[in-house]
DNA sequence: ATGGCCTCGGTTCGAGGA
């Protein structure tokens, strides 16, 4: 079994791309954010075709999210029920007994944005949700984009961001009290090189110089982390013409 | 050098991303 996160950054643009990738790379759940798609522009028949079930949230020019599986998807949730949001960043399913939860957190532009405290509301509500849900569904995935690099090792340059958006305390208590519902961070889960990033600025060839930052994760339910026996970063993806700034992470469970 | 790039909407620039 296998669980995947990509931020696509517009699925208009996308879309062969993630198709391409699928067909090389036959997972069993693939969670999108940032499709930028309106419900009704959301390329359905593409991806049936494809051999994959999908449901989706999506909004005007930013946001959205949707979930692929090559199983049946039931239960579908929106949003966060306990919390008012006009964004739509949040798709929670059950898949093959998993609870599958797709999050695109908010990026939070900077500590002293009206964005970040939003941010960091967005995440306590999270929290409250997830803790919930946990308590019907004790196999649970979180995947997305979290907007959060949870340590220095995350980060190419851990000086230079410093208390910066992505990195500050705050943020990273908030991904700490996620991880104490209690929820293991999959990557971590395994011995790893230094230096392994999801996101790298399309700016100042930041991708060819690994200036890069680990702020796509994949968070596991105690039964769900048991399962799992490794969890990777695809950099090919971030290789192709026109791509993504951030690439797949790939969750594999027995 | 307080920017560099990409996407969208809607026009040829501004907002947002991270």
């Amino acid at each position: 079994m296998k669980l995947v996160t990509w931020n696509v950054n517009s699925l208009k643009v996308r879309l062969p791309q993630v198709l391409d990738w699928l067909q090389t790379n036959p997972v069993d759940v693939l969670c999108l954010q940032e499709t930028k798609l309106t419900d009704d522009k959301f390329p359905v028949s593409e991806i049936e075709a494809a051999g994959y079930q999908v449901v989706f949230s999506g909004q005007k020019t930013y946001n959205g999210v949707a979930i692929l599986s090559r199983h049946p998807i039931t239960d579908v949730v929106k949003n966060n029920p306990l919390f008012e949001d006009e964004q739509q960043r949040l798709l929670t399913v059950t898949i093959a007994g998993m609870r599958i939860v797709c999050a695109y957190i908010p990026n939070g532009q900077s500590v002293d944005s009206d964005k970040y405290t939003y941010k960091l509301r967005w995440l306590d509500a999270l929290s409250q949700w997830l803790e919930a849900e946990l308590k019907q569904h004790p196999q649970l995935a979180l995947l997305g984009d979290y907007n959060i690099a949870p340590a220095d090792a995350d980060v190419h340059d851990p000086a230079l961001w410093e208390g910066q958006v992505l990195c500050s305390d705050a943020e990273r208590a908030a991904f700490q009290r996620l991880c104490a519902l209690p929820l293991a961070d999959a990557f971590r889960l395994f011995p790893q090189a230094e230096k392994l990033f999801s996101w790298w600025d399309y700016r100042q060839m930041a991708f060819r110089r690994n200036r890069g930052m680990r702020i796509d994760h994949i968070l596991l339910s105690p039964p769900l982390a048991a399962r799992c026996t490794a969890c990777e970063i695809d950099k090919l993806p971030r290789k192709w013409e026109q791509p993504s700034d951030h690439t797949p992470v790939i969750a594999t469970l027995d």
